[in-house]
DNA sequence: CTGACTCATAACCAATGAGTAATATATTTA
DNA sequence: TAAATATATTACTCATTGGTTATGAGTCAG
């Protein structure tokens, strides 16, 4: 039942978790450290938002000593792009019924 | 510090709430009682999610009589497009970037 | 007017989840 | 080896929220 939307929407829900994801997409790559300064709440916290975003596959980590680097997975927004425009297309669609259906009736 | 993106991506993150959007979108304007039909709650819980998406802007509804009409709002999810969108672009650029600095190191 | 019908609201409950402090693990440095 | 650093994990608290049933408010039919 739980599809890639759901994780997708799910895990942009978050206000912090969704400004980490945006300061990856901004600024690329970036260490636990540098995103928990600026990030207004714990390392802990910072670590476990990271971990929701790299389950929803939304970054990616790589290790380097005893530094975590993390940055943002091209392609995964994809499936939002898909949805968003799908559901707006349906109302395109309606609407360009009404348009014809008002265009036959003005004959 | 609450944004539009906030209220979309959270309204839209409970899947009851985003198939009854789906639904509206695909179909077009429907009373609650058709929507509770086919959603798997009880009819008051569809009303509190038609109303949390009344409240973020996606749907709009016209009374008639006793019965309640809902329709999706056209434009609304367009925040959700420029977002989604903002951000693949931030990738796309660094993207671009990186195949820049490949092509002069290769000169 | 009365009863049936449609939807919204109220009151409540259980589950989820975001935050914290404390601690564990691993790596670098002195 | 010992201390310092970077990150992850654990255990816990608290607020939020999605669900329920019961009921209220408004509207139509007999």
């Amino acid at each position: 039942m739980s599809d890639a939307h759901d994780v997708l929407f799910k895990t942009l829900a978050d206000p912090t978790r969704r400004a980490l994801f945006e300061r990856l997409c901004r600024e690329g790559e970036q260490t636990v450290g540098s995103l928990t300064a600026g990030a207004g709440v714990s390392q802990p916290a910072v670590s476990k938002h990271l971990g929701v975003l790299k389950q929803a596959g939304l970054v990616q980590d790589r290790q380097q000593g005893r530094q975590a680097h993390y940055s943002p997975r091209p392609g995964a927004l994809v499936p939002l792009l898909d949805w968003t425009s799908e559901m707006a297309g349906f109302w395109e669609r309606r609407f360009d019924d009404l348009e014809d259906l008002l265009k036959r009736m003005d004959q």
